[in-house]
DNA sequence: ACACAGAATTGATCTAAATCATGCTGGCTC
DNA sequence: GAGCCAGCATGATTTAGATCAATTCTGTGT
């Protein structure tokens, strides 16, 4: 049994600040308590931990209450790439629902509460929540734009359009969590940032020693803080020909 | 109107040697009438038309029954980056479903025949047809999971490696819909193909010169005949430090 | 049949990032 | 505290692929 235990936590959609992002806004309060005993809420748990392993069986996805999840594939030579990054309200797992395994590996990267949402149970109440279905669909389809985009990145940019671009992600996404959209801590190393952006860890390095050189960024570690948004984000449209 | 407009024809879920593909197998015979009554099939159309832009409403998706088409998204500084091509059997058009508008724009490759399947009549009546909807979101996790191989690919293989990745990636399509998996034509452009895996035309025309140097191919124009199939594996499975 | 624009190949040069190498730092155990 | 290891930074060198440039091939329309 790899996956960890979740424990039962006494909280509930209705009060939880991320319902906004994993739930449907418009769902009605009793179709919310239905969703609601359906979910599992686990206590934290460590760093480096596995929530799944690829070519486990699917039996859910997961959303992030708190904390940080690097998902990554393993290819037959043995070598990783990381497909993604997950900060709280955001969901992931999907990758297991084609042939009910998961083709990716999830580990978290800090200390980590997670909601799972068994799948079985979910596609039972939905069933009758046709909202329900459309909303994870789309939350699917976001998954598939957002992969998009790394592959447009992947495949045209130079090295500093890619971190800047990473940067920008982090920092929109920590901006919809009501978090500091410009002062945060990253939760991956510089090998995880550079296995996600194609690069090596020298080069990721480099590039932050440019950024701080050019007054764009400070960053002590892990520690970032964003001193020039519109800076990074004129990088990631670089000029061109 | 941006669409080709879709005429019907007198075909059907039933006689489509494509069905095993895009429907769920295990759909019984009135299950399988009702959906097709909402599958509009049209009439070939023409190379180098747009079956939706890009920001266009999300109406359907499509399913290929001959032909090809290319798909791909433009970044506000009018770069484009190709996302995928579709061959027979397949379903595009996924992009749509998050905003309810199109990230992608689609274009014919060459004189190709669509179904559409109108994504509202598609939810009514996969309310009472669970399997339906279970198949739907595995086809679109089918195409996360492909996202995520490209995605592997770019961000560490060779120009060789790629080429010859996606060289066996039409094979083994093409092998699935009964077709020569060793001699087929290339629907798209160089230029095409560069795009979508991250290099230049100038590269990838020397790549597939030097694979018919090794043996590895022969090639005329967009003729391709595979001769040694093993070698094109081994090489996207390059020896690793 | 001809003209012309786009597609593809091939060659010469340049450059961004990989690779190789070394040193620094901070946390860990013993 | 000494020693050790992982993560990070930075410098020197190499290289794969981009860029620049020129030529041939291909198909399309008149």
């Amino acid at each position: 049994m790899r996956s960890p235990t979740l424990n039962i936590q006494p909280s509930n959609c209705h009060n939880c600040r991320m319902s906004a992002l994993c739930l449907p806004l418009t769902l009605d309060s009793s179709s919310l308590d239905r969703l609601d005993r359906v979910i599992e809420r686990g206590r934290p748990i460590h760093k480096n931990q596995y929530i799944f392993h690829g070519g486990d069986q699917f039996k859910a996805v997961y959303a992030i209450r708190s904390g940080a999840v690097k998902a990554f594939c393993v290819s037959d030579d043995g070598s990783e790439q990381v497909t993604g990054f997950y900060l709280p309200g955001e969901i992931f797992g999907w990758d297991g629902i084609d042939n009910s395994s998961h083709s990716n590996t999830a580990i978290t990267l800090e200390t980590t509460a997670l909601c799972e949402i068994p799948f079985a149970r979910f596609e039972e109440i939905s069933r009758t929540m046709p909202i329900l279905q459309k909303h994870f669909m789309r939350l699917m389809a976001k998954e598939l734009t957002s992969d998009q985009d790394l592959i447009g990145l992947l495949a045209k940019s130079s090295a500093e359009e890619r971190v800047a671009s990473l940067l920008l992600s982090l920092s929109s996404r920590l901006k919809r969590q009501h978090l500091s959209p410009t002062r945060f801590r990253l939760p991956m190393s510089r090998a995880d940032i550079g296995n996600y952006l194609g690069l090596t860890v020298e080069t990721v390095s480099r590039v932050f020693s440019r950024f701080q050189s050019f007054d764009l960024i400070l960053c002590d570690k892990k520690e970032i803080e964003i001193i020039n948004l519109n800076g990074l984000y004129a990088l990631t449209h670089k000029p061109k020909a």
